[in-house]
DNA sequence: CACTTATACGGAACAATGTTCCACTTAGCA
DNA sequence: TGCTAAGTGGAACATTGTTCCGTATAAGTG
């Protein structure tokens, strides 16, 4: 389910055609090879490895992903923008409390799709630097309308932030190690009646 | 299990009487070096720092901690034990509701304490490996109890598993990059208002 | 097509770090 | 004092990140 009918045509997204034809080839092996070895054994996979299954030399690898992250970037833009696009079918489908349930919820299929991907966001290594920003300012504005929405219609309290929301619901999608989901499932569901909750009442502080 | 009576004396938790006078003062130096360097420059620091540091060979550091989470856990294990006295501190001293928000909230200083230990507790790198079961397995039946007793009189709904909640509860109480902690309060007490959220329907809400 | 050149390539080389191994040192004991 | 088992130090090896540069070649140009 998680590849969709691509057309066969890959679509790099990261190919300006001023680019050599030998270097658009190899940037096409590159991602494809990092693809599978990201799902496979990790984004933390030695750049050596990837290099060899794309069969090229790591040069060429730091020449076109000058860092860790970039290479990784590529690679999920697709997710994250269906992450985003999810935002809209779920508040045209749902109402807008369990639409912001169930986006949170698929951020546990988000961050599943990789191996490490999670930790990554949140290891603070310098390799991974610039991934948190481009992921949390994709979704960020998509959460926060689901938030906004939500919250005016009452089905949610109107005093959270998106960014700590999607924060927290990374980090408690992020899989356990043996790569079950189901305590992540729990988790986010957890936070999630967190938003049903209203302070108004007792406490709430602490 | 729990430990008893620590004199003030250095304890190092790890000598016992039977090793040999170099070696304690060496268990000792890395242990002193340990404390200063995983605070300052993380836990993840290479190991002939602290060795260097310490005035020892790296040879040694692996004889005494073959791992690097040993010495994690050498030098957490006070932490983890003030963190497990507060369970018991805190529902003598306060409802058994609050007792446990501040208990989850109070996770964010001992998270805090070294630096890199909370995305080390999730990374699923192999050098921590042992690190997980041993936090998991000091706090959860701490929690377990506050958990218990705050079900019990009502303050929070009964269908949450402790260790699910420690494990999110360490999640969001990890500081991000820049060591601000003041989110992860946020994504904590919206946690915890998960818990006094009944899923029913009715008897959350007041 | 031959030639030129900017672009790209590959992988050797260097640096940082984890980890092992063993010749040497020494504490504790008779 | 001398013996021996325990302990030490650091060289040596393995893995991985990252840079650098001599070589190869795609893509124009005449």
């Amino acid at each position: 389910m998680v590849k969709t009918a691509d057309t066969d045509k890959e679509m790099t997204s990261d190919a300006p055609s001023s680019m050599r034809a030998d270097a658009r080839r190899n940037v096409d092996a590159l991602l494809e090879a990092a693809r599978s070895v990201f799902t496979e054994s990790g984004v933390d996979t030695p750049i050596r490895t990837i290099a060899a299954k794309a069969g090229v030399g790591v040069g060429t690898v730091y020449r076109h992903f000058p860092q860790r992250s970039d290479l990784i970037k590529a690679i999920i833009q697709r997710e994250v923008a269906a992450q985003v696009e999810a935002a809209e079918t779920l508040s045209k489908n749902h109402k807008t409390g369990e639409a912001l349930a169930l986006w949170m919820s698929r951020l546990i299929e988000f961050v599943g799709t990789k191996r490490g991907l999670g930790p990554a966001l949140h290891s603070g290594d310098p390799a991974y630097q610039s991934l948190p920003d481009f992921v949390l300012g994709q979704l960020t504005p998509a959460l926060h309308r689901l938030l906004k929405a939500a919250a005016i219609s009452g089905d949610v309290r109107d005093d959270v932030d998106a960014n700590d929301l999607l924060n927290a619901g990374l980090r408690l999608a992020t899989p356990t190690n043996d790569g079950d989901t189901a305590q992540a499932k729990r988790m986010i569901a957890l936070l999630v009646d967190g938003l049903r909750y209203s302070p108004s009442g007792t406490s709430g502080e602490v």
